[in-house]
DNA sequence: AGGCACTGAGTTATCTGACG
DNA sequence: CGTCAGATAACTCAGTGCCT
């Protein structure tokens, strides 16, 4: 699994996801808050942020001001080739080390990132085996880029939250510890942060885009789906009761409303894909 | 029959915009 | 930063269908 957008222009995309692969992200211009996990980051041009994919994630947008990023998903097996190299430089551990890492390249390394974005590119755009295996080495050579970076002493990576901001960022510690309780309400927020309910949902929406529960939610639905992953032979009732919900049905109707099948179904899925790949692994020997 | 997952509909909590 | 009120979304209960 390897893909790669370049400059794509991103409006209106609040779309809070999680996926099973890595990402390195590329923020070229615009405005743009990025919410991954429990930290808000305020995107500046030259902002690179490298993420694992499970972590829940998504862009706050000004729709006024269109932003230009680069993507690329990939898959860390499509890489074991170039890893298992005797010389090789263990350029994963920036992903394994970090769940999720912004660097800030300005200058010189700005320019070389884009540069690399560029050759990658102009290999894409040949759309032949050898376009596409270049493309593969001009990403292995990014890898060692971000490493190196990684490497550096930390000058100042981070800007100064407004107090807005630091406020909601105490908001996602507490959910942080507290999503899956099933006692979770604006009460509860109110009485641990001391400010009123509309206040707390209004700054919340507007620092990260999405309504408080609509996080705690996106939150319980990718935990659940990582559970049925993980532990086929937990019914549906459970997981919901695991994760903080009291009633079944309204576990339910929102799994089918964010991931666009019943959870039932998505289990039956996953079962289908056991299957599947268990097959493959007969016939391959 | 009994357990489990899901849906319909009324009730309740949250969200949001206006205003102080 | 808080309050208020109307709009909207979530919560809950009751009921249905499917499976064993």
């Amino acid at each position: 699994m390897f893909e790669f957008n370049y400059r794509s222009i991103g409006m209106f995309e609040p779309i809070f996801h999680s996926h099973t692969f890595y990402e390195v992200y590329y923020f070229h211009e615009g405005k743009c808050n990025y919410l991954i996990g429990d930290q808000i980051y305020n995107l500046s041009p030259g902002d690179l942020i490298l993420m694992n994919g499970m972590t829940l994630h998504c862009p706050k947008v000004d729709p006024e001001i269109p932003y230009i990023r680069s993507i690329i998903h990939f898959d860390p097996a499509i890489l074991r080739p170039y890893l298992e190299l005797p010389q090789a430089v263990p350029v994963m551990r920036p992903f394994e080390q970090f769940k999720n890492y912004r660097l800030c390249l300005r200058g010189k390394e700005k320019e070389e990132l884009e540069q690399i974005l560029l050759v990658m590119l102009s290999h894409q755009q040949r759309g032949d085996k050898v376009g596409e295996s270049r493309l593969l080495l001009a990403f292995v050579d990014m890898l060692h880029f971000i490493y190196d970076q990684c490497l550096q002493p930390l000058g100042e990576q981070r800007e100064v939250p407004s107090d807005k901001e630091k406020t909601v960022q105490e908001i996602i510690a507490l959910l942080e510890d507290v999503y899956m309780d099933d006692e979770l309400s604006m009460e509860l927020l109110h009485s641990k942060l001391h400010l009123s309910k509309s206040y707390l949902a209004k700054i919340f929406k507007d620092v990260t885009g999405v309504t408080l529960f609509e996080y705690v939610y996106r939150k319980r639905i990718n935990e659940a789906k990582i559970l049925f992953l993980l532990h086929p032979s937990l019914s549906v009732t459970e997981v919901s009761f695991r994760l903080g919900f009291k009633h079944l049905a309204h576990f339910s109707r929102l799994f089918k409303q964010q991931v666009k099948i019943t959870p039932e179904g998505y289990k039956k899925e996953l079962k289908k894909d056991r299957q599947l790949h268990k097959q493959l692994e007969g016939e391959g020997n």
